[in-house]
DNA sequence: TGTCTATAGATGTATATACATCTATAGACA
DNA sequence: TGTCTATAGATGTATATACATCTATAGACA
């Protein structure tokens, strides 16, 4: 009996994946000492260099703590998201232990792309640039509407990702060094686009985030994330270092 | 020739070090090709799986960009952004070139804060706490309610201060050594006190910033910033230094 | 000259093995 | 009854090995 998901993720993902889910759905508790290396081993029927790597790796996310000589237990939920991270909805919701789908509602090259656009990269000249918009369900409930406006020169294949369970941002971030990013948040209120994708009523307040990135001088991707105000907020907790 | 350093790390920490001291110093400009696992694996005498796990975990502290089948490179440095310095709002609409007025609404002592106050703070028993409410103009148009509620143990005299001019945050940052704080950002729909302050219609869209202060384990103050959505937003840029 | 293809060489993952190190505790012992 | 100690059992690190996967490119070929 494996437990492990059947997608073709690595087989640590897979392993991370499957505590997750544990703390999600209430299994493992606050606090909950987890089984150990060793019984995960010959459960999940993966070495324990695996297991041993999909633990450190979720430590170091902060989900778990670990002690040398006596076990792993769930970390309280606190330091989890940061303003960085904030944009990767998918393992922000499985973290939860809820159910995550995304729906792809448009993937394509605009090859001419009207002047709003040009003016929001600064082209002088025309330029293709690829678009993506997503909407990101939890338990079967739109939460988050991710659209991508992404300079072609700078990143190849943008199109050609899996948009339903990668997730973009993991994408962007491993494939162009990124120099330069700038937020901005607003609460406005829902258009009829908003309202229809994502299940609410008109005039609704949303939250939005638009992210903007360079590498070098030039532009690299415009987002914007809009999440509906009265299901999502956005949080950053900072510890100063202990002196 | 090992290059390592001679400390008691562990040796992938050794290979970390090592290789942030050739970035750090100049050795690994920007966007360099490091040398290949198998390489470093020879040179520095270590196998090549402890090689792969430093340049695997400084990929995830953003120092590496890593590309399968070609090479690890120099990435530059790792795009952060925080939401520490957004509420200081004064000297935001001053660096604007606006006018600035502060109208303070409420200013007092509450004896017996009721329970939900109580909760907010984690006190155990009844505790005196200081309550500020204060509306910021832009050009005699709101933009800003500012909302304070002060721990009294942690905080003295901070009904004493000039609330129209200093602005309240630069008070408690110089007086308290904050340990940690927590923000909160949503949209949430104007309440009716809400339209009558910020001059603005019930429902309109509304950005909350909550903010929550300790130190220690105390909790020294829990703020809400409410922006009027139409007329602000939070931003933050993140330029990395240029080498 | 241009196109296609096999391949070298790079990173990515998975396993088995060995030993190091830390902690709680059962049980010996005074 | 209290203290000490050996040890089981947990995580932490290091290695050798094998294979998977991706990319640039040398060189065959039309």
């Amino acid at each position: 009996m494996s437990g492990l998901s059947n997608t073709a993720l690595p087989l640590y993902e897979k392993v991370k994946d499957f505590v997750l889910d544990n703390i999600g759905n209430g299994n493992w508790p606050q606090n909950e000492k987890l089984p150990s290396e060793h019984e995960l081993t010959s459960s999940l029927g993966v070495s324990r260099m695996t297991v041993h790597r999909a633990l450190r790796e979720l430590t170091a996310e902060g989900y778990l703590r670990r002690v040398q000589g006596v076990g792993t237990f769930v970390s309280p939920p606190k330091a989890q998201s940061t303003l960085i991270e904030i944009s990767n909805i998918i393992s922000e919701i499985k973290a939860r232990g809820s159910r995550h789908r995304a729906e792809v509602i448009v993937l394509e090259r605009l090859e001419r792309p009207d002047q709003m656009l040009l003016d929001a990269f600064e082209f002088k000249k025309l330029c293709p640039i690829d678009h993506s918009l997503v909407v990101h369900y939890e338990n079967g409930v739109p939460v988050q509407l991710e659209e991508r406006y992404v300079n072609t020169e700078l990143v190849k294949n943008y199109l050609d990702q899996d948009f339903t369970s990668i997730g973009t941002y993991d994408y962007l971030q491993h494939s162009t060094p990124l120099t330069e990013v700038e937020h901005l948040i607003s609460a406005v209120p829902a258009t009829e686009r908003h309202a229809r994708l994502l299940h609410i009523r008109e005039r609704d307040s949303c939250l939005v985030l638009n992210r903007k990135t360079w590498t070098g001088q030039t532009i690299a991707t415009v987002n914007t994330f809009t999440y509906v105000g009265s299901r999502y907020s956005l949080g950053s907790r900072y510890l100063p270092p202990q002196k």
